[in-house]
DNA sequence: ACCCTACCTTAGACACTGTCTAAGTCAACA
DNA sequence: TGTTGACTTAGACAGTGTCTAAGGTAGGGT
């Protein structure tokens, strides 16, 4: 990931503050942030960065390939660097914590060409859904944020 | 689906025409249709159901395991009436029409213990993207109905 | 170093989806 | 038929995402 600005420049983007911030938050494999988080977290780096450029750059990294957007339930999309590694996602029905997770096999090949319907299928999502071992212990559910846990936390000096 | 009211009856649901009319809309059991799709085609029976009771009762008969909600996309929460078969979905990338497909063995099966990270996985979701034959075939995009064709288009008499 | 200008950013309005509330209505039962 | 608690309603409200018009700037050209 450390090197997309690389990647960027190399596809002639013009390389603003505003792109920086929203990189370096997504800085990090493991992390599924909304849009609205990644303004706030882009917001403590440059403080005047806008809603509607948050969406601009993640809208233009979706299409670069450099992020996927995750819909797991009917809420904000999250988005997600770690594209470049195929994976599912483990959803946990109480707090919304997402882990990255690798099924065996391919998820495409369960789906026989009877049931293809004459369609192109091109991609798969499957999302797994349970309780983490912490809502599973009655832990009360923390704050629904997004993050799980392995994201790098830059500590600013 | 014709004697879910009555298994509504059983479970001592009050009897109203606005239930009925949503009842009626999502009779058949290859629709997908968004709440508001589900408004519409209500009111065309009933003229003054309220957006609100539409949202109330498809909440109600989720909660009651008669209907599953779908969120294929980070559009509208799709509502669909065949919940007592389990399925999965495909869904074209161009013109948005929904197919339920049928994988073979267990979709959960994929998911191998180490893969867990200590969650108790309860259920999953397959959502498979493509381009229908139609959209293949360079057609315009028709409009994103939601409806798949073979849900039950009752003609008034 | 300075200009240009095409591309980028901004604030805010707007659209879509879904939730909530207070007031009115009515299905079911006695 | 009368009562009552469950149901319905209109509209306000909240969360998420898109769009536009106006202003700013990165980066190439000079
Ligand atoms: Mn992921
Ligand atoms: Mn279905
Ligand atoms: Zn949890
Ligand atoms: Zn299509």
């Amino acid at each position: 990931m450390s090197d997309l600005l690389a990647r960027l420049r190399a596809r002639s983007w013009r390389l603003t503050a505003q792109r920086r911030v929203v990189a370096q938050v997504l800085d990090g494999d493991h992390v599924h942030f909304t849009a609205d988080e990644i303004h706030a977290r882009a917001a403590a780096l440059l403080p005047e960065i806008s809603r509607a450029t948050v969406y601009n750059t993640l809208g233009e990294l979706v299409a670069l390939g450099e992020v996927v957007e995750v819909s797991t339930d009917g809420r904000a999309k999250r988005y997600d660097p770690n594209a470049h590694h195929a994976h599912q996602h483990l959803v946990c029905e109480s707090c919304g914590t997402i882990r990255d997770v690798h099924p065996l096999g391919d998820p495409l090949a369960g789906l026989p060409a009877a049931e293809r319907y004459g369609f192109t299928v091109s991609g798969v999502a499957v999302t797994y859904r349970g309780l983490c071992p912490d809502c599973a212990a009655g832990a009360a559910p923390p704050a629904r944020t997004g993050s799980t846990g392995t994201g790098s936390t830059r500590t600013e000096a």
